[in-house]
DNA sequence: CCCCTTATTGCAAACGATTCCGAATCCTAT
DNA sequence: ATAGGATTCGGAATCGTTTGCAATAAGGGG
């Protein structure tokens, strides 16, 4: 049976109230009890009880993270942002995969508010109803989304700036003269994705150059980039440059160029986007827009830390984080 | 404010002891009782709140599990297995993130105990002082070592046939008839490692035949397999078979081979340990010992359910679980 | 028709903390 | 010395459940 402020007050003589008070330092003790009376707990070797605590202040201390699958490096980086943000401030973090099954993530939900955290961290969300959206606004705690774009009026969203990385990458290929230019992505809806795609194409239409640009869509996956390049080189081989849209996708480019002797980057320049630790160790070493990972979900717990704690103001906040290009040995310029 | 069981009791005219019971259907509530109450607990919205629930029956219904780093991709592998047993038993994991420093391992514990966590999952803990150890032990919560081989009294465990595993390897190579075979392994004090360098030698040794082996220790990373490849092909350029403790080091091998122009698998043959999602996407395609990775989660989660629901004999258990050789590309018979 | 068993319910005490409120004590200024 | 304010402390309620025990109602056998 563990120890509790009771036997504390019973060993140091004092009542249950002034331990309480004494350990918490709160005001109102004298300093000489309250020596006494931390002596007696590390005597005793005392640890609270938190759930006792958190049932009578109605906070529990924790967060939680749902993503769809803690195996992608991606989300791995970001929980640990997470995680190191909550810990930091005092809090717990518990971890949920809801393989974008939004049943999944409902069940989550509820459970998570039985165990009633703090706040809710979600990382891509699978698509919620309209009914389903209410609901979680209406159940009080609060709620960052991660990795979401579009400004939610209930909900708090981090994100990073997918349309200036498009923009970059843009930017950075017509910089080294190229001018048949793909851009590999995944499907439509897919908001960041798109996001991307939509700062590439702007930034090419703006430059007003004659390029000429072909825009593939498959999956956005390792084996997604590898299809989508060889479709690509067999309808035009003469393409000199390739915008992946994700890295994953950049290296299965780099598989079928292999697979099809093209060589990386003296025949055909590739950028990718995300930066996964990975990309530095494939060959050849990925220029890519980086994102910030850890500290997407860094300043995603702090922000859902500030809400929990009634710190900010009500209301919904948004932040956009700012990404980078990488230059790596992928990209060289046009002959 | 939420709704409470005092709420339904007052809405449906019975005893918040009775509704209680309902809602956990317990023996010794009328059927039409509990559907009155069942019905009236549904119109209101009502969940329970399990702080409380824990509070009363003193279980928390959470389990954490500590890995050094979720950015380790094997990690994370663990972690989607621990949580997924964890979940299907009804039980939430909080995730922590030890670096491996000693002293944040001891206050995740100490943390951890406060929240009343209903078991430890341990994944390469930080070595222990004795007392620390003993503290822990003394602490009552149920501990699983997770990849830690070393039978302990006090704590269970559960770990890959690392032994097995080098001695598959050992195999392997001979069988494809090399007989000038290095082993690039990570520093000594390393349990796992130390277990597949044992295994491994002691085939060859078994086999009794005539093979030159040589042993390198390093750093068990990318680069550290990078950094022993060279100083090896310097020193023998006529190695045939390299046998990396880890695939992150054999991955730094195939860079270093690559920038030394020796080919994989022409020129050298190459096998790795783990099968991480890469080794099948890089080039070659990986040859390794494969590690269930996802099972061992699953299986520790499990024992520590077992073991805090008190539904297995006290006393440590320990589980060993079978690899598998994953035969790609990266090995070839000697000519 | 009564007694005994069994099913159903209510009462109240926990679980381990926090916190409001009032009582007791202390200090200081008049 | 005394009033009065500030400190320091104890008492007790409370957070939302579970659960042992007593009470009541119902049913059944003699």
């Amino acid at each position: 049976m563990a120890i509790t402020i009771k036997d504390i007050a019973r060993e140091s003589g004092v009542n249950i109230s002034t331990v309480s008070r004494a350990l918490n330092d709160a005001y109102g003790v004298h300093q000489e009890t309250r020596g006494h009376v931390l002596a007696v707990a590390a005597r005793l070797n005392y640890y609270p009880n938190r759930v006792a605590r958190g049932l009578k202040t109605r906070r529990s201390h924790t967060l939680a993270l749902i993503v769809s699958d803690i195996r992608n490096p991606f989300f791995a980086e970001v929980t640990r942002g997470a995680e190191d943000a909550a810990r930091a401030g005092g809090y717990d973090l518990v971890l949920c995969n809801s393989d974008l099954d939004p049943r999944k993530q409902m069940e989550y939900v509820a459970s998570l508010l039985e165990k009633q955290v703090d706040g809710i961290l979600m990382n891509s969300v699978a698509d919620l109803s309209r009914k389903q959206q209410d609901q979680l606004a209406a159940s009080g705690v609060p709620i960052v989304l991660l990795n979401r774009s579009t400004a939610s009026k209930s909900f708090s969203t981090v994100c990073a700036d997918n349309e200036a990385g498009g923009a970059m990458a843009a930017q950075y290929l017509l910089r080294l003269g190229h001018e048949n230019i793909a851009h590999l992505t995944g499907p439509r809806r897919h908001g960041n994705l798109t996001d991307r795609a939509r700062g590439f194409l702007r930034f090419l239409k703006a430059a007003n150059a004659k390029q000429r640009i072909t825009v593939l869509h498959g999956e956005n996956s390792f084996s997604g980039g590898q299809t989508l390049t060889q479709k690509l080189l067999r309808q035009q081989p003469e393409i000199s440059a390739i915008f992946a849209a994700n890295d994953l996708m950049a290296f299965g480019a780099i598989r079928a160029m292999l697979e099809l002797g093209r060589r990386v980057p003296e025949d055909i320049s590739l950028i990718g986007f995300d930066n996964l630790e990975l990309a530095s160790v494939v060959h050849p070493p990925l220029t890519t827009i980086h994102q910030p990972k850890y500290e997407m979900g860094r300043a995603a717990s702090e922000m859902l830390l500030r809400l929990a704690r009634n710190q900010s103001k009500p209301g919904s906040q948004h932040l956009l984080l700012g990404v980078e290009l990488i230059e790596r040995e992928s990209c060289r310029k046009r002959l």
